[in-house]
DNA sequence: CCCGCCGGTCAAATCGATTCGAGCGCGTCG
DNA sequence: CGACGCGCTCGAATCGATTTGACCGGCGGG
């Protein structure tokens, strides 16, 4: 009973077709010369016991790798996907690396503490990793969302010595980086909306760090920011423009969107010095921004100007169009599979930049004459 | 050179601790009697050799087990993504399991051939599985949007032996089963919108099958639904009443709610004949339908009330809040969870029906007066 | 006529760990 | 004083497949 109840292995497969193991192995992988007729009779002979194929924990441990790719999602694995960003890169990356024969495996970042930073005791020593990310089987690591300073998640698969292909963040020893051009990003859509006569621009913001705050940002706030990309960003707006106003939010979400800009365009006290011209770091945040307009009774882009970042599609925000710099975000999908595959094969790391373009909709608009200054500028 | 490049195996770490293969093991396990002092010697030798603990492989062959389940997206894995609730879901999924230790694996179905069912040649006998569906090292498979008849997936997945955990489809022999109480919940809605005195009511349905059509629902194109929850979202609205007119989109997404609601409340041409009320078989497709009824300059509730269905969050839909029936989410991905360790466990396979409740919101109302029927009603 | 090559098959080593049962001191109880 | 039991360690089998190199007969070229 003992065997026979237990899934058949290619050793029972081979003795009942009348041929070694090795050659079993042959009629089934394909590498190597076998006869027509050896391999039928092999397969015939599976057939008879109900074997369903080699096993592939078998085949993973000869050969060493397991085919799968980790990803590391966010502190939150459910925000990591309520971000149509977040989502699409991941479309294009299981996209490449299905073709490839390889899967994706979601991974959970550090699990954060149960309380809120608790002063008591310790400073949270261990940062509970995820278990996944101490024993998963992965060939390669992706760390799509950037990286911190100091990032526990990092540690622990350099600790195991998992290859690591990092995607907006800063750059990490030995692990290739999937890049884009924020910078020069923010800077296109601050001076489209120069171009358009505005000068008083206000910034809503990406989190500058895992902090989740909300608030304006100030210069000394301004020089903690720690996640790369939004550093960036913030210094493509800088390049162009001080902007009159520059608010954090807790995440990329249209609530927080509309929160900021509820206060950015409300506690306005006299009416005339509002900004003119919203320039947001994402495209979640500026339709919340657009929603807040609206809400505010003030007219886009006739009132106020709302520029995004990424340039992902939104349906609701219909019949408006995002003026957005877009982000090629399945190409970025691609790249970091295709950095994946590069790590796999050997070879050098290397560091890709992806540009981007800013795409007029209609949320941007001349700025507007009444609050124009009355007197005649130089 | 050869074995100094490579990675050190628990065999070499024994070796240099001086001690058996079966002790070191036994230091990284933790399973089994062993002395401090031993550990520390068997860690110490680990350290200086640089080894990163127990290969996952090898444990994984010897344990016969992954560690992981794989998920198995629709036909196109980024529209799995858009869907907020197949995302919500997938989260309480990977929660669940992930305190497990266990992972969750994407696995793209079955890719569409290239050509949109052309009529030549063969008719698509080979309907190109994924390999990984073929190939990948998962202990079970969840089937999170259900199961169609003569399911290319789910044979193949039958085909090797991998458990199956099935969701919102129909049952399949032998596997657990995690319903939703489709039916009762657009009963729910209906008869809500029936006490609000509405009679004429619109219904915009979820795609009856794989198709992707879009267009009027007749008898015979209701009789082909494949779907099955879609079938009973259809049976429960009519367990109430017989709708004026049922549109069905090719997914659940904004814009074909729009286009549908735009359909039905456009081409009207007698006014006072219009439907004062839409259902709609999920929250994304009634918020597409919220804003065609604006975009036509009909408010909302006063002139057409909209009922959804999920309960998802619709943070752009401020002001309004949509009228819906929710769908408890997060406990449906615990509930898949909880049935994998089951089938994990061996246990037998059961059958959960979630319950559903609706949750009035801002976007149903009283039947308008303008075209109640003058005449006294009774 | 003989050597060497070639297509096909097989035996055995290998991948890296887990685990069962045996062995071995040593303390304790009878 | 001898036997039993307990706690720790070790040897060896096992998981299921891949892959290298040997082997073997037959055929063509020198």
């Amino acid at each position: 009973m003992g065997r026979s109840n237990a899934r058949p292995t290619l050793a029972r497969v081979a003795e009942l077709a009348g041929v070694s193991v090795s050659t079993a192995s042959l009629a089934f992988s394909g590498a190597g010369p076998i006869t027509a007729e050896t391999r039928d009779k092999v397969l015939a002979a599976a057939g008879e016991l109900g074997y369903s194929g080699p096993n592939p924990l078998g085949r993973q441990l000869r050969s060493g790798r397991s085919g799968i790719v980790g990803v590391v999602l966010g502190d939150q694995p459910g925000r990591a996907f309520r971000d149509p960003v977040a989502v699409k890169v991941l479309d294009g990356l299981v996209d490449v690396l299905g073709t490839e024969g390889l899967g994706v495996l979601l991974i959970p970042g550090v699990r954060a503490p149960a309380g809120p930073r608790s002063t008591d005791g310790e400073p949270a020593p261990a940062p509970a990793v995820d278990p996944l990310l101490e024993t998963a089987a992965v060939d390669v690591a992706v760390l799509v969302w950037g990286v911190l300073t100091d990032d526990a998640t990092l540690a622990a698969l350099q600790r195991r010595d998992v290859p690591v292909v990092v995607g907006e963040g800063s750059r990490v020893e030995g692990a290739p980086l999937v890049a884009l051009d924020d910078r020069s990003g923010t800077a296109q859509a601050v001076r489209h909306l120069k171009d358009l006569g505005h000068s008083r621009i206000a910034e809503i913001t990406l989190p500058l760090d895992a902090d989740e705050r909300s608030g304006p940002v100030d210069a000394a706030r301004l020089a903690q920011a720690d996640r790369t990309s939004t550093r960036h960003r913030l210094a493509g707006v800088r390049d162009e423009v001080e902007p009159v106003i520059s608010w954090e939010t807790p995440a990329s979400l249209v609530e927080h969107g509309r929160d900021a800009a509820t206060e950015i365009l409300g506690a306005w006290v006299p009416e005339t010095e509002r900004p003119t011209a919203i320039v947001a770091h994402s495209d979640l945040l500026a339709a919340g921004a657009v929603i807040a307009a609206r809400e505010l009774g003030l007219r886009v882009p006739e009132d106020v100007s709302v520029a995004g970042f990424d340039g992902i599609d939104l349906p609701w925000l219909s019949p408006d169009v995002l003026t957005s710099v877009h982000q090629p975000l399945q190409a970025k999908g691609a790249a970091l599979g295709n950095a994946v595959l590069g790590v796999l094969a050997g070879d050098e790391p290397t560091c890709t930049t992806l540009p981007v373009e800013l795409v007029p909709g209609t949320t941007t608009g001349p700025v507007p004459d009444v609050v124009r200054p009355a007197d005649p500028q130089d």
